[in-house]
DNA sequence: CCGCATCCCTTTGGATACTG
DNA sequence: CAGTATCCAAAGGGATGCGG
């Protein structure tokens, strides 16, 4: 941590490795489009169905609201648990360890946007 | 900072406020286009120019280098330096403070992207 | 050497409407 | 209750070419 600003040697912060470049990019990507993770931090709270993600969010739509359940299933950051099958269904949403690993960078994102806003 | 949980719902993480849902987006928003961290993370590893980063990301044209330049120092996660003036002109990027803290929280979520990946 | 203007294609987000 | 289908507007990213 003590190497010296040169350009072509190490970086000044202790980012590990150069591939850096590549590979926080996807993570970007798949965390950055929008509600997705407002509707995580939603299901991180409890286990939450549909409609409740729907009143949370009334200004989020039905068909983004399912893609992004969708990817976030995908994505194994969330659990969709079938409780009833047939209708009326009920499914309930549960966050994953990997998600909750998440979103504590999340919110460390979080702190760094309040202290330099 | 109100919450709009309700009492005795705890939070899953420690996530510190529910506000998140709306502040982290914008920065995420901000972070989150195509090569900023990257030309963030390059410059970051000492003082660079324009041409340097055209040859350190060769896919990455002129316009949208551009672009990102000025999106960063609007952020003030860059600094642009005049080095000289008239033509050749001779300019450098210095990185700011608040951009070596951002770039702590990138490692840790490029840390765990590895870790889940 | 350091960029911007213009044009264009692709991706994303959303409105409206419909189904098991 | 829990979504999907279709269509559409807006934003993002890039290629080509030009100017200070």
């Amino acid at each position: 941590m003590s190497s010296q600003l040169k350009p072509g040697t190490s970086n000044a912060c202790n980012i590990t490795s150069l591939s850096l470049a590549c590979e926080v990019n996807d993570v970007l990507r798949s965390i950055s489009p929008r509600w997705k993770m407002q509707i995580l931090h939603k299901i991180a709270a409890g286990h939450v169905q549909f409609s409740t993600l729907k009143q949370a969010f009334p200004s989020l739509s039905d068909q983004i609201l399912g893609k992004r359940l969708g990817e976030l299933v995908a994505d194994e950051l969330i659990l969709k648990v079938v409780v009833k099958e047939k209708p009326p269904q009920h499914i309930v949403y549960e966050i994953t360890d990997r998600a909750m690993e998440l979103l504590k960078v999340i919110d460390d994102l979080h702190q760094w946007g309040l202290k330099w806003s």
